[in-house]
This record gives structure tokens, C-alpha cells and sequence, in this order.
DNA sequence: AGGATAAGTCAGCCTTGTTGACATTCCAAG
DNA sequence: CTTGGAATGTCAACAAGGCTGACTTATCCT
């Protein structure tokens, strides 16, 4: 309730007010339904949900990661990914490769089969949201990652930052 | 692909690679993990779940509403719905009244306990958006709010500007 | 009178989360 | 060098909350 930032004076913060806030909630919550429906679309026709594609995801931009990195990407129990890591490497989507320094350790890739499926996955996903890019505008995305990463919990933040600096 | 809005030329299309649309993709999978933190952890205290909270908000903002405005708002199936409304009704935290006008309806009112928890759990999830737009700042959340619009579906825009309009 | 609409219910299924128990492997302290 | 604890991954069983489909009840409206 402390207004300690208070940049340039009273009205200036304006948009702090519980109603201004309580749009943004709902706008996050809309706009998260409008992000994940394509894929689940997608999926739906196939065996999979999105688990799955999350999975997928973190495994292409990971290529090699371990099932305990992977983890803590998604924050779920090791039993819930399980799940649908096996249904994943059963129907020859995912490789899983035992480490050769570590070898309680599992190392992720895709096979070509299962990077089709990721691609075709994150084009539908991609493509909703460079539509929306365009619409809002170069300030406009700035200003959304912005609040966005203001958002996030502090571990969560630096998957995030270390998945942004690693990008190919 | 095509660029057709191209609003002043090449360079300033680098907000629309491939590469950043995929940190924003990856921003908004975090960042709502943090956004649904907050009333999750309140609520696993108690009986209740997130789709408990999705109901306790919408019927706070849009008192008295039916049942059937509620599912479109929510997107679920009925019988989904139902058994989340039930036992917010069980336990004295939605009041159902038969309509005046048409008695196949019933409209939906949260009662003083309902009203209690509901502002408990927004006090928590607006509380986290505070922060995230203060440390942010206004013309960032101005942008936050255009991107995420843009990437509503069409009807769920409209529910979205619906509320925001009709706000109190 | 009869079809359409609003709500509620039962039964059963799927996905994706959870906890608990267990096997394998590694590593470091005795 | 062995042994016990920590780390990694797997299996079994359960819960929440989605879903479909079929059906009932009450009410509305033509």
C-alpha cells in the first residue's frame, strides 16, 4: 500500500489502482487461454496433452538436458513427468540416453519424429503470438516482457534468464 | 511470414524473429506459473482448488449472474462447473436465488464468507501485479495489456472488454 | 399443447497433478 | 576397499478437475 516509488507525483499512479489491477488479472487470464489453445488443439486430435508439449519445449531448447534439469524447469514432481517422458520415448518422440560421466543420469533429445512434432507444436503457438506482436507493437511487447518477468518468482526468473542468454 | 505491416521498415521488425517470440512465449509460461502462486498456496490450506477461485472471482464481478453466463465466462462444461459450485454452495460460500423475471434461473451471489475468501485470494494475486507494475512502470503495463489483448480469441475479447467496461 | 431453454444430476472416462516405496548408481568417510 | 548416504530415475496408487453422453425437472414461449 506504500507508495515509496512514487516516480513523479499523485497522479502519476494511476494505473496502480486495484481497478487497473484487477484488468490486468483478468486480461492475464484470458490471454493465457488464447495462448495455450492452439497446441492443446492441436494435440487433441493425437494422444497427448500439454504436458507434453511442455516437455517437448524444454527438451528442444535443452537438447541433452537431464530428467532432474528438466524437473525444475517445469516444476512438477519427477512422478508426474515420468509419465509422460516414457509415453513420449515409448512412441520414439524423445531419446533417452544414459549419462557417460554420471550414469544415474538420463539425457534428453528428440528424434526427428518427435522435433517435427515440436515444431509444428510451437509454429501454431508462434504464430498467434507474432500476431499479437505485430498488432501491439515493437513499445508494446517491450513493456509486456517487462511485466511479465516482473511477475515471475525469483528461481523461476532465472530458468527464465538462463534459457534467454543460452538461446541459439 | 509476410511482413505486410512493416510499419517503418526492416530493422524494425526485430521484435518479430522467431527468436524473441519464443522468450516471449517462454516469459508467459513463467510468469503465469508466478501470476496463480499466490491463491494456490492460500487454497491448499483448504478444500478448495483454482477452479474454486475462478468461480469465487467472476461471481464477485458480475454479482448475481446465472449460471450459464458463468460457464461461458469460465469455458468449462456444466457438469464441471457444477461440481465446483456445489460445494462453494454447501458450504455457505455462494448463495443461489431463483430468478424474478425467469424462475429457470438461478443467479449467483457470493455471501459474507465468500465474500471474505474471495478477497483474500484477489488481496494475494493483485498484491504480486502491484509489485510487478510498479517495478515495471506505466507505459510497460500499457504495453503488457495491448499484447496480451491481441492475443485473446475473438469471443473471450469480448467477455474481457465486457468486464472492463462494466467494471464497478 | 409442445418444442426450446436453464439448470442440475448420474455415470464414467482422461490428463496431470500428488505421495510413498523402491532400484540403481555415485561418492566420500571410515 | 567397503559401506552408507545422497542423488537419479521408476513404479503403484490416488485426487482434482477437465471431458462426453444421457437424462430429468422446471419453466418459458409460440
Amino acid at each position: 500500500m506504500s507508495d515509496r516509488s512514487a516516480p513523479t507525483g499523485g497522479q502519476a499512479l494511476l494505473y496502480l489502482t486495484d481497478e487497473q489491477i484487477r484488468k490486468g488479472i483478468e486480461a492475464m487470464y484470458f490471454a493465457y487461454r488464447g495462448f495455450t489453445a492452439d497446441p492443446d488443439r492441436i494435440l487433441s486430435d493425437k494422444e497427448y496433452g500439454r504436458a507434453h508439449h511442455r516437455a517437448l519445449h524444454f527438451i528442444h531448447r535443452r537438447e541433452g538436458t537431464t530428467v532432474n534439469n528438466l524437473l525444475s524447469l517445469l516444476g512438477v514432481t519427477k512422478q508426474s513427468l515420468n509419465r509422460v517422458l516414457r509415453a513420449l520415448i515409448d512412441d520414439g518422440l524423445v531419446e533417452s540416453r544414459v549419462g557417460r560421466a554420471d550414469k544415474r543420469e538420463r539425457h534428453l533429445y528428440l528424434t526427428t519424429a518427435g522435433a517435427t512434432l515440436e515444431r509444428e507444436l510451437s509454429d501454431a503457438q508462434r504464430d498467434r503470438m507474432r500476431a499479437a506482436y505485430r498488432a501491439a507493437g515493437p513499445a508494446a511487447v517491450a513493456g509486456f516482457r517487462q511485466v511479465l518477468e516482473a511477475m515471475m518468482d525469483e528461481d523461476l526468473r532465472r530458468h527464465y534468464q538462463a534459457l534467454k542468454d543460452g538461446g541459439e
